[in-house]
DNA sequence: GGTTGATATGTTATACCATAACACTTAGCA
DNA sequence: TGCTAAGTGTTATGGTATAACATATCAACC
């Protein structure tokens, strides 16, 4: 449960490790890990925070590695189908996984001043969604769990204001 | 945790209830539950499912109660804001609440084969994202949990097949 | 090497989701 | 009555996502 992202850390590492894992994965898995495909991972990577697709869109624009919003959404699929990358439901944007390798079902908590998402490994049978889930006879497929808030980095300042 | 939504149940007392709680709500917080408002909470607690807000605003228009896309989501903002209804960030849609009157933090069980939405309560400060929460410093405002995958009624066939 | 099929990419157009901005109306109240 | 706040009507625009089809790439197979 490394809540990474609110904590400083050796983020040239963190990035680096994570695309070996990438890289790992696909070669496993006969997956091609294509030059779009790892420039969106690598930026998605640059900060722990969400992008918009138009956002990535921009950055590989600017590397003349696509214009059109198919080059972006079709990154995005890839890396999420992958489990590279997730998509934040409550932002519409999209953040590297920062547990990569690991199978599991992510939960983030969203700094709505700074924009800084840190991922936490959930488990969706457990918690409340299980049990809901275990009572009705419901089958769990995927789960979005996200929480908005201040980080440690925002919290709002002593009371004595 | 009532997980109405998937079971039957007598809909017209379920729908003139949270009408009535709806209706009392505003009287005590001196809120206006205008024609379109009132209407638009009708039509989200016709069936247990998420509906566009241009599914809204279709059927708003139908009615003589407006056209451009403003209309329906003032009335889903109103209805958002006074916990009437609630947003499913994973489809981009709206439900009117099941529990309307507990100050509550919904959870969402959504089937994807049959459309259907069950709403249970969730209690932030507990499960893992409370956990994670505690442990990072971090302070949550809003939750988002939501579980995508097959209702007791859309469950795959025996494995005969 | 050439054929073939699967996958990836380039490109255009369009659909869907949501809000800004401003004019006008209505309801409540000094 | 005149003021103010809140709600509504309307136009325009911005942001998110996909459909559809042409082209290119690559590896497997003959
Ligand atoms: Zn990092
Ligand atoms: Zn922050
Ligand atoms: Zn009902
Ligand atoms: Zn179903």
């Amino acid at each position: 449960m490394t809540a990474i992202g609110f904590r400083s850390h050796d983020h040239a590492q963190c990035v680096s490790t994570t695309l070996a894992r990438a890289e790992r994965y696909c070669v496993e898995k006969k997956l091609k890990f294509t030059a779009i495909r790892r420039r969106s991972l690598e930026i998605l990577l640059a900060e722990h925070r969400a992008l918009g697709a138009y956002d990535l869109l921009a950055v590989l624009g600017e590397e003349g590695l696509g214009t059109a919003p198919p080059v972006a959404y079709r990154a995005l699929d890839f890396l999420t189908s992958a489990g590279f990358a997730h998509k934040i439901e409550g932002l519409n944007a999209y953040i590297a996984c920062a547990h990569l390798g690991a199978d599991h079902a992510p939960a983030f908590l969203i700094c709505t001043s700074c924009k800084s998402v840190a991922e936490a490994e959930a488990d969706a049978t457990e918690g409340q969604l299980g049990e809901v889930a275990r009572a009705t006879g419901f089958t769990i497929r995927r789960t979005v769990i996200e929480a908005l808030g201040l980080c440690p980095n925002c919290q709002p300042e002593a009371p004595c204001a």
